[in-house]
DNA sequence: CGCGGCTTTGATGTTCATCAAGTAAAGTGG
DNA sequence: CCACTTTACTTGATGAACATCAAAGCCGCG
């Protein structure tokens, strides 16, 4: 992790916040903000903590998770460029606070301090309902994951989550997975062997091809077919 | 369903609204509020339209579900009285709106014009802060159960929706399940063959008593293990 | 009284997790 | 840089957990 102060003449963070936020309350933000580098795997959130950030991605890509009891992860989604990504953590007590964020590929963030953000809340009230609106859709969307998800058997599920990589994280049909075979399980409760075996199977079938973490979809009707009935 | 002008001086609402509303703004919120009655089973909120209320239960017990593509049910989860049920909704667009609410029991709710809503989170910071507090919370419990019903086997489940009733719910260790068979099953992702199969296993095992749709939870700590570990 | 939905139990089969064992890849320390 | 260790990946075999199918009793309701 290294710590920048970052160039705030060309941050790509600006055309995220809504445009209700006055230029001045932008220089505030600007001033006070904190970049910072985390590698693979490197956890940028820990549920032990108060989180008292705001914290938004501008290159990489990271996992919001929770440790089970039995010491297992269970990830809850990924957060990609542009996103911000503790809009779920924010104001919450520390003793309700039960989400990890980590690194999945080499991440680069932004912090802003939540008493900032706070500051802005309570003196420009379109961004304060706007702020509300970003975490209601951000809830909508992990709601929706999970009830899509837990309908769908094991090939339904890997269909539906190489889908989700190529058309909405890297917008391509050729692409690196970010992740593990058994964090892409944790991510859509398989097992890691399962994961492996049902990849294979499209592979045999000439649904994608793979060459190691490199997917690549040939036949997308065929895998959206499957997503949706699987 | 029917309509009434609430009594507004012996109303259970207001305790609700936190200590941050003012009283003028409590005043206005109760001028413009309307209380409502559903049958068991009637619609409170449909996906298919704009959700420009703020719901709150008065007495009663409700569910918020998701209607799959395969027309199943998923229930997201239970409101019970004093719960603002339409939190996660509220100024979402329409066409990103998938859930629905419905009565399990009779119920009376109170409606409360999102316009009104949105004018006092204009004009009272605190409130602002608060609401989006309560929506970070309503948001983390949702993602709580999933991950936890998710990685818990079929006794497992049963035990921890029992355990929920029980103490969140209806608070004692004897209480009417609110729902089918059928419905609890759509809850906690199992056929409601099995969910009255491991019902029935419980039953033999001596560590509840069922009569209909009547549970006594005899050995709470049996079931407690079972919650855990399952 | 009869119909449809809810409940219950049993039998059967499929899906999936687990176990095992081996290969490949990626870190690690001398 | 190479031996070493660890971690990730892969395939097959097995069994357990769970869904599905079937059949019958029950209850509420028009």
């Amino acid at each position: 992790m290294s710590i920048n102060k970052c160039e705030c003449s060309n941050c790509v963070i600006k055309n995220l916040f809504v445009y209700t936020v006055k230029d001045s309350d932008l220089e505030k933000i600007c001033l006070n903000k904190v970049q910072k580098k985390y590698k693979k795997g490197e956890i940028i959130i820990s549920s032990e903590k108060d989180v008292d950030i705001l914290l938004c991605i501008k290159s990489g890509l990271a996992k919001y998770y929770r440790i089970l009891e039995n010491n297992k992860q269970y990830i809850i989604g990924l957060v990609k460029p542009f996103d911000i990504i503790t809009y779920l953590v924010i104001f919450l007590q520390k003793e309700d606070q039960f989400i990890n964020i980590a690194a999945v590929e080499d991440t680069e963030v932004c912090f802003v301090p939540i008493k900032e953000i706070e500051q802005i809340i309570r003196t420009n009230s379109n961004f304060a309902i706007d702020v509300i609106r970003k975490i209601v859709q951000a809830s909508n969307d992990v709601i929706k994951r999970f009830t899509t998800i837990n309908n769908k058997n094991l090939k339904g599920r890997i269909a539906w989550i190489l889908l989700d990589f190529a058309d909405n994280i890297y917008k391509k049909d050729i692409f690196e997975l970010p992740m593990s075979r058994k964090e892409i399980g944790e991510m859509i409760g398989m097992t890691t062997e399962n994961v492996i075996r049902t990849l294979s199977e499209f592979r045999k079938e000439k649904i994608i091809k793979i060459n190691g973490k490199e997917i690549e979809i040939i036949e997308k009707n065929k895998l959206k077919t499957i997503a949706q009935y699987g």
